[in-house]
RNA sequence: GAGCCGGUAGCUCAGUCGGUAGAGCAACGCCCUUUUAAGGCGUGGGUCCUGGGUUCGAGUCCCAGCCGGCUCACCA
């Protein structure tokens, strides 16, 4: 017999010692809390903790996990956590009566307990309940890897990524730094849909299965959806549809939502990944520059509600305006390569001697010949030389025609497009255009990419006549960005693994 | 997909030259009515990732595989 067996039968012992005690955990609903930990610790001289006279303190009433007890003959402590904070309670056998104390000695660190009792201050200073009643609310039959701690020191936690990975409910138990990143995650979104909601756009849902997924380049999912009998996708952007609403003459529109990239995984990939994308009729590019500023400025001060800092925690301050630099422009100040050398890909493969470059500071190399157009090589080289010089955030703009299908063109730079990425720390945060409400260019656009797919490019975008079909009733004018939530938590909350903010990243079958 | 590293008790980790598996915490028993990484005494607990191979003998050496981590490639 193993020991994780015996002591799960020990725990079903004890249950079953506690149901005959009539005190079944399981059968218990509801247990009103006087506050949270933090609340009653906050709230301590307000709830009676620091009064003399005993008879008089008002009950206080908490519920939560036990992560730690200390038994001591006749009394005990045991620390209570409701996940964010902790309070001690303190048993005396005097207390709480034999029965009680019979009850109390059937807990395990790891169940869920309710206390009422009143608030004081033990001898070392500690402020703690005094409880004079308790109820058992749940039994848990596992040990769980909770460790010690002590002045923010942690001991024989859980370290094991795979298995943090795979029981993130553990991770949110034992690992307090873990646990913040992963709230923190949903704090950002939470935040990132009232700057947008406060602002007027309205939060819509469009399909995640589709017939042709588009607005983006990347090899998709598949499946197949029974009731209509076709193979479907699962989509890999939001931007088609959003437009289709735009066309309808919702000008305000934003989706916060996941799509599915069926691509490699990494410390910044994974192929589920949570996009956000708005789009906003009547304004440009530079519009939507404001835009991006004011939601990180918004999301980090939300973040910083208490100190009223515009700094992330990855040391970024979001205060300022951020730089706005020309892509060919960054390219030649870091490459020396001029915007005639670019000029055409011919041009461009002589310039670089036809032979691979590396760029000196990251040791990246890249091989002019691979690529099979122009704009494929502009952006390799803004992938070598640039990006990583991109430390503050920065906007680049105009990008070349051939990899911006959906950007209008530049009136004044033929083979260029009104598209912006927007950059920190070296990592691209957003992409945004200027939306082509054109129909005939879309359409040319189109063409061109089914022409690259036929010639072996599996991302090109596809055709879609359906959204033709919308933009030919008539869009106004739009500007519209795209933002990898997944890296703008990374970047708030300073996470160097895409991992420790997904709550349930999907892993191989294993243990 | 490639390279490198790792997988030993519930957790965190040791394990020498190939010679019958170790510690701390957790668990269990006893003592202890203001402790807090409580303390003291005692006890139990192992598919050494899996499968082959070498050997008198494998946690340890060899081969294959599984899972994970890091780096690279694709990509946001």
């Amino acid at each position: 017999m193993s020991e994780e067996q015996s002591i799960r039968e020990l725990r079903l012992e004890k249950l079953a010692r506690l149901r005959e005690l009539g005190h079944d955990p399981f059968a218990i609903e509801r247990f009103t809390l006087t506050d949270t930990a933090d609340g009653l610790l906050k709230r301590f001289s307000e709830l009676g903790g620091d009064d003399e006279d005993v008879s008089l303190k008002p009950e206080v009433r908490f519920a939560g996990r036990i992560v730690s007890m200390r038994f001591m003959g006749k009394a005990a402590f045991a620390h209570i956590s409701d996940g964010d904070g902790k309070i001690q309670g303190y048993f005396r056998k005097d207390d709480i009566g034999e029965y009680l104390w019979e009850v109390l000695n059937l807990m395990d660190i790891g169940d869920h307990i309710g206390v009422s009792g009143y608030l004081f201050t033990t001898r070392t200073g500690e402020k703690s309940i005094h409880v004079r009643t308790l109820d058992p609310l749940s039994k848990s039959l596992q040990v769980l890897p909770m460790g010690k701690e002590k002045d923010g020191h942690h001991w024989y936690g859980l370290e094991d990524v795979e298995l943090r990975y795979r029981h993130r409910h553990l991770d949110l138990v034992c690992n307090p730094e873990a646990r913040k990143l992963l709230l923190d995650r949903s704090r950002i979104v939470s935040a990132v849909r009232r700057f947008f909601d406060g602002r007027g756009y309205l939060e819509v849902e469009t399909p995640l299965l589709q017939l042709e997924a588009g607005g983006a380049a990347a090899r998709t999912f598949s499946t197949h959806y029974n009731a209509y009998d076709v193979d479907v996708k699962l989509r890999i952007s939001l931007e088609l549809y959003l437009k289709r609403i735009i066309c309808g003459d919702v000008p305000k529109v934003y989706e916060i939502g996941r799509v599915f990239r069926n691509e490699g995984v990494s410390n910044r990939h994974n192929p589920e990944f949570t996009l956000l994308e708005w789009y906003e009729a009547y304004s440009n590019l530079e519009d939507v520059m404001t835009t991006v500023e004011d939601l990180c400025r918004f999301v980090v001060e939300d973040m910083n509600k208490s100190s009223g800092s515009t700094t992330s925690s990855s040391g970024v301050d979001f205060s300022k305006p951020w730089h706005r630099v020309d892509l060919l422009t960054e390219i030649e100040r870091h490459t020396k390569l001029t915007a005639d050398d670019l000029s055409t890909l011919d041009k461009a493969k002589r310039a670089l001697g036809d032979r691979e470059i590396v760029n000196p500071a990251t040791g990246k190399r890249i091989h002019a010949t691979d690529e099979a157009h122009l704009g494929g090589l502009i952006e390799k080289l803004l992938e070598v030389f640039i990006e990583p010089t991109l430390q503050e955030p920065t906007f680049v703009v105009g990008y070349p025609i051939e990899t911006s299908p959906l950007a209008k063109k530049d009136p004044k730079r033929p083979g260029f497009t009104r598209r912006f990425e927007a950059y920190v720390l070296g990592r691209e945060l957003g992409n945004a255009f200027s939306e082509i409400n054109d129909p005939i260019d879309q359409r040319e656009r189109f063409e061109q990419q089914v022409r690259e797919r036929a010639k072996g490019d599996a991302e090109a975008h596809p055709m879609d006549e359906d959204f033709l079909f919308a933009l030919e009733g008539g869009m106004p004018p739009t500007g519209g960005c795209g933002i990898g939530i997944d890296r703008l938590v990374m970047l708030l909350t300073g996470a160097e693994h895409l991992r420790e903010i997904l709550l349930f990243p999907m892993m191989k079958p294993g243990r």
